[in-house]
DNA sequence: TTGAAAGCGCTAACAG
DNA sequence: CTGTTAGCGCTTTCAA
């Protein structure tokens, strides 16, 4: 790297003092400069392709224009969406985004935490989907700036920006219901998620509405391995025989397809089921997959301004914001058997 | 945000000099202090909650221990394992990265990368694809630590890390030759990638080999509606008939079942269709896909490893680092028809 | 082994 | 409108 110009090498060329420099330069100041100084400076600056050094100046200002992004896994594939919604709100701003995977580890989730923080973020944005020991509520207490998103504050009073999974799930069951579904399994994700319990709850209240015989099981996570041996264990052993599944998510789903499939069943002929994310190319599955589409790009942006307004105008904002959610109706959901194949 | 606590903090309560304080709490120098000084010094360090100001560190050191990756989409499935081959490289060793998205503009990629520059990160790992403008060369005339991961380096002297792309097609060629196919068409990506280029070649090579008649198509875009689009322009005025289908990758591969689905030919047994990359869930796709499968996460780990090679010792390092792919077979190849329905 | 002092590159408060 | 000065928090040379 050869040393870069620095902005008292403009100031010396320009033969003006580096204070002015700085003025000419930013934006804030430069109605405080001579015009002509100031088109002189920046002709300087280009000539000598000065490049302002942020970390000099977020030192200064005591602002880095950084943010750290706490999630679980960015192969998950809900996050990339969110993650370029946050970004596409903060880019324009001047700020930059540092994502950091936890694979699910609170020990992992607090060292990157702390080395965000050695960093100077000026805030966070929390999708850690677990409610066990996150280090939110740490964060608060040390009167650091942050937003959840796609989950819950629960009791922590940072705003969270969700999408309305309740409301989904009664779309779900009800067109269930339509079908002439009246027995509809609900294999839930792990109750640490703030998600799993929203949408299990949603799940019992719309069954007990419509009249229909409805049962949860709980995943140990929200994988395809999940899915699939939850699915195997409802098919095999629990006495329940649903024509129907909601899904705690698109991930559980596809573990059902694979479950239903090695049980010779078919979707939607034997089982319907209801994913919950569309997440990328859920309609290219076999069968195309009916599922709850969440809007994770506008998540994200919402949870980047929530957060902007916090740091910039030091403003209360709204403690929740919830976004509507929408059925993605495709193939995978038909009619209720009349016979059942498994009864 | 409280005053977080400062070096001078610990070393006022600690009764030392902060220049101690500093040598106290750094791995390569606390060798030279006392044991029984270090401890102490440690000791108020967690009582005040003391946490190093890296920004502060950085300009100092003029290293900001941070890494800019440029890419064109994390919504594209292949960049987030890339993306976390690269954390899990960097983020043990202290150094973080900025992931930013250039959707294919050259304008937006040099903005980004300006401002990268500005926060003065310690390198680039580019994941452009494309060959144009790119500002690799520049970045490379200033002196600036760089690796290109997923793509050739074309002319700039940056080491690159790629999948053996030949390999992969040539392994999908005989896959298909042994299964009786003579005629096979290859949607290629846009020219303007070198991947795009690579694969073409290595089709072209293989099918003259093994006495296949092969053909070349272009698509715009490595996108699902370029893939149909293409397609459909095989099918429905090219002339050319072929029983099997080398996609550029499992994106175009998709448009291609789009295409043929709307055609009312099956897979495989009008037509088979291989893809590449292997993105997550194509074996959930209809008919699961059978696809070459690029080892994502180790491209982003070796790209990581030859920058930070490159950065800390400046030494030279490999100029080319070739992984390789494997093809994975699943259901939508089959043998040839006998009768191609379309002839 | 520790203290003193300088300075990384920038911005901001204060003069003039 | 511009120059002066100080200092953000840290590391590092030089002395002691």
């Amino acid at each position: 790297m050869s040393p870069r110009a620095t902005i008292a090498d403009v100031a010396r060329l320009a033969g003006v003092h580096p204070g002015t420099v700085s003025r000419a330069l930013n934006r804030k100041t430069e109605g405080q400069v001579n015009a002509e100084t100031a088109s002189r400076v920046r002709a300087v600056a280009k000539q000598l392709g000065y490049v302002p050094n942020s970390i000099a100046r977020g030192l200064r200002t005591s602002s880095s224009m950084t943010i750290g992004v706490i999630i679980p896994d960015l192969t998950n594939p809900i996050f990339p969406p969110i993650v370029r919604g946050i970004d596409s709100h903060l880019a324009p701003r001047g700020y930059s985004a540092f994502v950091v995977n936890t694979d699910g580890s609170d020990a992992t989730e607090r060292l990157l935490f702390e080395s965000l923080v050695q960093r100077q973020v000026d805030g966070f944005i929390f999708a850690t989907g677990h409610s066990g020991h996150s280090i939110a509520g740490e964060a608060y207490e040390r009167g650091i700036r942050a937003v959840m998103v796609n989950r819950d504050s629960r009791g922590v009073p940072y705003p969270a920006v969700v999408g309305d999974d309740a409301q989904g799930i009664r779309e779900s069951v009800e067109h269930l219901g339509r079908l002439g579904h009246r027995r509809i399994a609900h294999i839930a994700g792990p109750p640490t998620f703030s998600t799993s319990q929203v949408r299990a709850e949603a799940f019992v209240a719309a069954c007990a509405d419509l009249g229909i015989r409805g049962e949860v099981f709980r995943a140990p996570a929200y994988s395809v391995e999940a899915g699939q041996s939850v699915m195997d264990s409802v098919l095999d052993g629990s006495g329940f025989r649903p024509t129907a599944v909601v899904a705690g998510n698109d991930l559980l789903a596809l573990g059902v397809y694979h479950s239903l499939r090695l049980h010779g069943l078919s979707i939607p002929e034997d089982v319907s089921v209801v994913g919950f994310n569309d997440m990328p190319f859920a309609g290219d599955f076999q069968p195309p997959m009916t599922t709850v589409r969440t809007p994770h790009f506008d998540l994200g942006v919402e949870s980047a301004r929530l957060l902007l307004n916090q740091i910039e105008s030091s403003a209360l904002t709204a403690l929740r914001v919830m976004l509507p959610v929408e059925l993605i109706v495709r193939a995978s959901t038909g009619p209720a058997p009349e016979n059942p194949s498994f009864d």
